[in-house]
DNA sequence: AGGCTTTGTGCAACTAGTTGCATAAACGGG
DNA sequence: CCCGTTTATGCAACTAGTTGCACAAAGCCT
């Protein structure tokens, strides 16, 4: 129940059509709210119909012709409440420790590689949040969105580290295990 | 796709009923890998369904009557099969953070409280996994499953560090920031 | 014996996310 | 001017998870 409102927020960051939408998604909200384009368009409709956005007047709108969407009162009186709202945290759901489980039963053969290639991945997406803080969160920036943005990439910075940690450990106490 | 590898587990780890399981679920596999015992009861028809598991001969297996599965070799084949398969880490979805960025537009008003109670919630869960750490490995276990687990555990009371610690600073920063 | 709660099983409808594909305009090169 | 690529929008079908409810047996209390 949260695709819409992170379409909300990204199109009162900048007023923006889909495709536009999508790509800001793969940069930024994406690391945490993943939406493909199907999606969003699906979403975008839906607010459109609820009258909680609206597409900007253009000359001719017909398919394949950019639409440029900006959110209405009512959308951001929704996405206000939203924010306000008391939300239970979701239990984590992580496959990865599940096949470490199911491996403690059928054996580990064959899960090294894969522990090795998600560590790969998570230094990399480490790299990646630490290059955009360096990039835009100089000492001299310091708005309250400044601080709130840092403060959420920071828990994208030490989730990616804790990953890279436990893997390691992971990759360690495997060796040390007797083969099977 | 990991809830009847969930179940396999589970019922190589010992074979049990529709209910038995659901309680399981409830203490040990459920922290990574929750399921209500309406999935799992659809997801055990299916298992039998595909000859994965079968359930123990009883005398009447009526409605309402106790019925207990255990995992034919086709299912331990299959979860082998699954357990060392290369699987692509699913990106982080997480409504706190989108909420925080949200705020960041409209405003950080009355989040405050929520964060205060998921940070309560996560103490919970850490003090909760603590007390399993505490009671279950003792330093004199150390088969490659108690390792293993362990192993498991620990990465829930990592995440359930980090969590604490960032909702920590984040309330912090709130309370820093210029009221809106 | 009659009703009340617990144990155990399960269906049906709904919601959210994913995958695969279709369509159209615009643009750039030969 | 045709043709392939990029930009842009979107539908349809599928998969997985959630929510709400139903129903039967068994035990327990009075």
């Amino acid at each position: 129940m949260s695709l819409p409102h992170a379409i909300l927020t990204a199109l009162l960051e900048k007023p923006s059509s889909g495709l536009e939408l999508t790509r800001r998604f793969d940069r930024s909200i994406g690391y945490f709210w993943s939406a493909t384009h199907q999606q969003i368009y699906r979403e975008l409709g839906r607010l459109e119909r609820e009258a909680h956005i609206r597409a900007l007047p253009a000359e001719q709108p017909a398919r394949g012709q950019k639409k440029v969407y900006e959110v209405l009162p009512a959308g951001r009186a929704e996405l206000t409440r939203w924010t306000a709202e008391s939300q239970d945290p979701k239990p984590l759901r992580d496959a990865l420790l599940l096949r470490l489980r199911a491996a403690a039963v059928v054996g580990t053969a064959g899960i090294e590689s894969d522990l090795r290639r998600h560590l790969t991945l998570h230094q990399r997406q480490l790299a990646e949040y630490e290059e955009i803080q360096r990039r835009d969160f100089q000492p001299g920036k310091d708005t309250p969105q400044d601080r709130l943005h840092h403060l959420i990439l920071r828990a994208g910075i030490d989730l990616e580290t804790f990953w890279t940690q436990w893997l390691t450990r992971a990759l360690q106490e495997l060796e040390e295990l007797p083969a099977q």
